[in-house]
DNA sequence: ATGAAAGCGCTAACAC
DNA sequence: GTGTTAGCGCTTTCAT
């Protein structure tokens, strides 16, 4: 077996069968619109199946133009799992439609991504998805704009793109409606300091929540650190000083460095302070103690529906990215109030 | 520009040029072992670069037999950053040898384990890397032996198949003289309770490193608890109660454990216990305060070591995987012994 | 109902 | 030096 040269082909089949190519095209690939005898169609199914015949799918998108590749460029598939599940999701979502993902990692680097481009349309991909790790606004860059594309987890106002993104506002809405529904009226927020899609959206969803449950917005309970655990930690004096008994957190990271800070200072969540945190972060947001309650975003989805966006099978049209829902997800930091 | 049919062939540059196809592949290639004036070259150059040609890499493969796909087949993209570093590492050096990826994610599906070898088998991968997402033995999958494979951080006994592995022991080893260098001697380590190569291998790191430092194996020093946040808090009384300094903990994931149950006990790391993690989880161990002092797991070499060994630049012949070194991270959680 | 043959875009002998 | 041409394995009219 192996490599190379020894594989079966068509013609190969054709002969063992003792019929054409053509027939033998015509049931490996079971089409119903060619009229066959059952006995043709059962006897060179029995030859392909003993000779183990496999199409050559280079030949075949050859032949038929237009190749079964969906190319996926990403930025960060080594730095975190966010990527991992974009890919993920684009792959099922491409393969239940009988395609194929090409992916390329950049890194970030501008050089790595044309030559991923370039590549991916030398292979003759049906479309690409042009991915980044964060939620945030990118240029579109040239290369791409010779295929079908679309960008997922990043938008490019103005210029044309199709894209899919997270439903940033309503995620902030949810994550603020998990600690209202525990019965919190005085909800803090920890915003993040770097201006982003998502430090808007999620403050908006905050804001539209509180304002649902008829609690005037104060300025005072929102508060900003840096996204990580580092800026959790750090925020806790303020945070604790506010005397709140619920806060939303930008991430799952801030998440974690806050627990380190409440726990320093003998408070426990949720009893002392119900938390919400933002991405779902697994490793970090399923193993705190007590598990952090979060909302998810939603990079599975995002990559599936970036394919189906790209096949057409969804609508995302013009200067609206289509916005995925994140999904609330409950776990053990928040308590009723007191 | 855009979809299918419009594109720019070989014939077109040919045409254009006034010379023929042969001419016009040669120049595309840049052959240099064909002659032709530098007055040709340069005239079909020129069209090639105004009619923007780009070769149809399919037709390519097709034609000069083998393609230039190198398949990656990962149990877990999406749950953990660690496929993402094999993805990565595969495709740069893939890249380097220019090879493209194609990659599948199974999630431990076999269903999916089979139709994804299949895919890669019809589209004439140059070979195939069979990875999982940790440290295990595996069997090989029958359809895998139909192309060139190497197996990716898994080995299969007696299967006569290359394999690429991180070498744990000398991790183990590593970890622990991580410790000993800062003056520690009584050393516990808190081993993993599933059975696996890493936790024999770490063991008998930890063993060797001991032992070339002159000091006793005390099988009282070493413990066992489950390999995540759960484990490291959990074995903290009994990991205190051996009164040691230092501790060489089986995984990142447990030292996130163990800091809050020290925290929780009003102990400080490093000044109460130094403790040295592994695997290098950046999210965690980065992160934590102080900041983990580990062990890394060399996933980005794995994967750029696979296609090494795929493509014949490097051996891994017969029953022995090849080990990859697991470089230490020296952050903040270690203190020089009192 | 099945076969013959013309490509798909490119590479690689082999001519001239 | 450069052009001709025969495939690579498959799809797809068009005959028969």
């Amino acid at each position: 077996m192996a490599r190379g040269q020894g594989r079966i082909t068509l013609q190969d089949v054709a002969d063992a069968a003792g019929v054409s190519v053509a027939t033998v095209s015509f049931v490996a690939n079971n089409r119903q619109d060619v009229r066959l005898t059952d006995a043709t169609r059962e006897r060179v199914q029995e030859v392909i199946d003993r000779l183990g015949y496999r199409p050559n799918a280079l030949a075949k998108n050859l032949a038929s133009g237009g190749s079964k590749f969906i190319g996926l460029v990403a930025d960060a598939i080594a730095t975190t799992p966010f990527a991992g599940q974009i890919i993920h999701g684009a792959q099922d979502e491409a393969w239940k439609h009988g395609y194929v993902l090409l992916v390329a990692n950049t890194e970030g680097n501008e050089d790595a991504e044309r030559e991923a481009i370039s590549m991916m349309l030398e292979h003759q991909v049906r479309g690409i998805l042009y991915s980044t790790w964060f939620h945030r606004e990118t240029v579109v860059p040239t290369a791409l704009r010779e295929a079908d594309f679309v960008l997922v987890d990043c938008f490019a106002p103005g210029a044309d793109a199709r894209a899919v993104v997270p439903d940033e506002q309503q995620g902030g809405r949810t994550a603020t409606e998990l600690l209202l529904a525990a019965g919190h009226r005085r909800i803090a927020f920890v915003n993040a300091t770097t201006p982003s899609p998502a430090v808007t959206g999620r403050l908006a969803g905050y804001r539209e929540a509180l304002a649902a449950a008829g609690i005037p917005y104060d300025p005072a309970l929102v508060l900003e650190a840096t996204p990580d655990q580092e800026g959790g930690w750090e925020i806790a004096d303020q945070l604790l000083a506010l005397g709140v008994k619920a806060a939303f957190l930008y991430n799952d990271r801030q998440g974690m460095g806050f627990y380190d800070a409440a726990r320093r200072r003998g408070l426990s969540i949720p009893e002392d302070i119900s938390i919400v945190g933002f991405d779902n972060q697994e490793v970090i947001a399923a193993h705190l103690r007590p598990p952090l309650t979060t909302v998810a975003l939603p990079h599975y989805e995002l990559g599936a529906a970036g394919v189906r966006v790209l096949l057409g099978l969804e609508d995302a049209s013009g200067e609206t990215p289509l916005r995925v829902t994140c999904p609330p997800v409950p776990r053990e930091s928040v308590a009723a109030a007191g």
